[in-house]
DNA sequence: GCAGGTCATCGAAGCGCTTCGACGCGAAGG
DNA sequence: CCTTCGCGTCGAAGCGCTTCGATGACCTGC
């Protein structure tokens, strides 16, 4: 069975070769019978046009590619949520998605832009002195980035807005009518790699914490029950009057929430939480946590959005921040 | 900057077009000399072969698909490390990853075979009556399947040996002298999807338990604190003497151990528990879980391996079972 | 010294598609 | 009535690569 190619379609539907090729494309008017005798044919023999000789001619793949930090350290639900939202997007706009690892580096970017394999690249977790973005901004392909190195300039960079997002928590708290209250951030880690959202978050925390005149404390925590559990301990000593606690960090929400129990802290009653993660988690906690989440739907759709209007040549904004949303749920009062 | 192609290296290394393929597929003999002055010219010139030619030439990608199941339900920790694994071991073989979610379904995996954007494909999470399944059959790509169908004849699966990971965390409670054991499994809704391996690890522990002559107990487990909290207060009130419990379920292992201690249970002192989940989440736990891994990159490492090798025409086994691997940490005793 | 065989290289024919310019034809305009 | 125009369609020229058969040059052995 050989494979069906746009020459048995023409043949089949009595037409040249060029012809079908516009019924398909769009890009000349086609009488509305031929095109409808063209498009019976494709049906007929089940054509699917060859991606690789269609790329070779138009010089276009209908691939992006995907670089995604496939390490430890990230947030894997929204990294999966991240990422079919891509593939999702992309396939409406009739794109494939390339999966790459940032391990391959610069490099690898370059191989596959250079090899022509895609026509536009997506990056995640771009950190602030990122090795890629020189080149980036060298490439004949369009990209996009989540997340903003230190200077963005001539880039697109989407992200959710995490000052506004740790704002948004001091607020809240302040309107509860709290007047002591703390952030426990991503692992140390995360900000020596000055990946910049977790700074950015405690940054804005601490911005609205002060204009609300509150007593606001801002640290870094790890992930494991016990380093979580003595962060929490620590916290409550250093500052017996706190009673507003924000989570910045998936992993260590729940352990936050079995701490506070083990200490004779009651949720709300004692201390409210509000936890920056995705709702599932949130969710799933008990008592369900007051949360904002980070849309990585969004963020996944837009970027894709961003992208296939730079490949169409269209202007887009340098940046775009996605505005959090606060879910009020058990955890706070 | 006009993208530089094999005839720019062909001209500046004074030899004919097909000498530089050949120096660059290896197909042909090329003297040592000619050899280096091509590779030479191909390094000053920055050469990147495009993807398209060559496919439209040579009928080979060098792209296979990646089905993820992204949706709900599966754990997405090993679901990324899976992921690594396969792009990494595809890039060893110098191929590339098509990212593709299994909402595409059947036509989805057509479309990428019959355009000849990929050359074979790797499916994950395939359940005991996927529709996708006789489709793999018919298509001339080569596939590469996780999990096992109802009916495995002429495909090729790949998967850890699900029956035998059961067995072994059966094996070493009896070993340590427990009686009574139980196994707290997946959510019901995966055990009513019929992916297979749940089941499959049900049974090969409750057979294993029998052949020790073990009181042995096994159940479905739904995910959150609160049903975790349940499911174990109402097995020890069933069976105040067990003494051994096996989690066959990621998001549960952690709220096991937090059941356990509200319910004044010490681990392992008064139960010892038994995980099978990832390395991390087994070492992240307090205290540590003993626990069986499932060996995401070996699977995924194993799985590129043989879609490789039948890519090169070889014959290879219809099911690979991966071996499981019990490792001790203090949750048992 | 010449037939036969290797080895290294070349030229050209595609691979299946897009796209450009050309062309025929009927309608509109003078 | 003849020109002009636009619409719908066609043919052919690539796109950049692989691969097949051909061609010399050089060696081997009788």
């Amino acid at each position: 069975m050989r494979t069906v190619t746009i020459a048995d379609v023409a043949k089949h539907a009595g037409v040249a070769v060029s012809t079908v090729s516009y019924v398909l494309s769009g890009k000349r008017a086609i009488s509305a019978t031929t095109r409808q005798r063209v498009l019976d044919s494709v049906r007929a023999l089940g054509y699917h046009p060859n991606a690789g000789a269609r790329a070779l001619a138009s010089k276009r793949a209908k691939v992006i590619a995907l670089v995604l930090p496939l390490r430890a350290g990230m947030n894997l639900p929204v990294l999966m949520q991240f990422a079919t939202s891509v593939v999702t997007t992309a396939r409406q706009y009739d794109h494939d998605v390339l999966l790459m690892t940032a391990d391959e580096g610069a490099d690898g970017l370059h191989r596959v832009a250079a090899s022509a394999l895609v026509d536009g690249l997506l990056l995640m977790d771009v950190e602030i002195h990122d090795p890629r973005v020189p080149l980036l901004r060298k490439l004949a392909e369009p990209s996009v980035l989540i997340g903003f190195p230190a200077d963005p300039e001539g880039l697109t960079c989407v992200d959710l807005d995490f000052a506004r997002a740790g704002a948004l928590c001091a607020d809240h708290l302040a309107d509860l009518g709290h007047r002591e209250i703390a952030l426990l951030g991503a692992p140390r880690v995360v900000y020596e790699r000055g990946t910049g959202f977790a700074e950015r978050t405690m940054a804005g925390f601490v911005e609205a914490a002060r204009r609300h005149g509150l007593e606001a404390d801002a640290r870094p925590c790890e992930e494991s029950f016990d380093e979580v559990h003595a962060a929490v301990k620590l916290l409550l000593d250093e500052r017996p009057r706190l009673s507003g606690l924000v989570v910045h960090n998936e992993a260590a929400a729940g352990h936050v929430l079995g701490a506070l129990r083990i200490l004779g802290r009651r949720v709300p009653e004692d201390v409210s939480v509000v936890a920056i993660c995705p709702d599932d988690i949130a969710e799933r906690a008990s008592p369900a946590l007051t949360s904002v989440l980070i849309p990585a739907e969004d963020v996944g759709r837009q970027a894709v959005r961003l992208l296939m209007a730079k490949l169409e040549g269209q202007a887009v904004p340098d940046s775009t921040l996605l505005e959090p949303r606060l879910t009020i749920r058990e955890s706070s009062r």
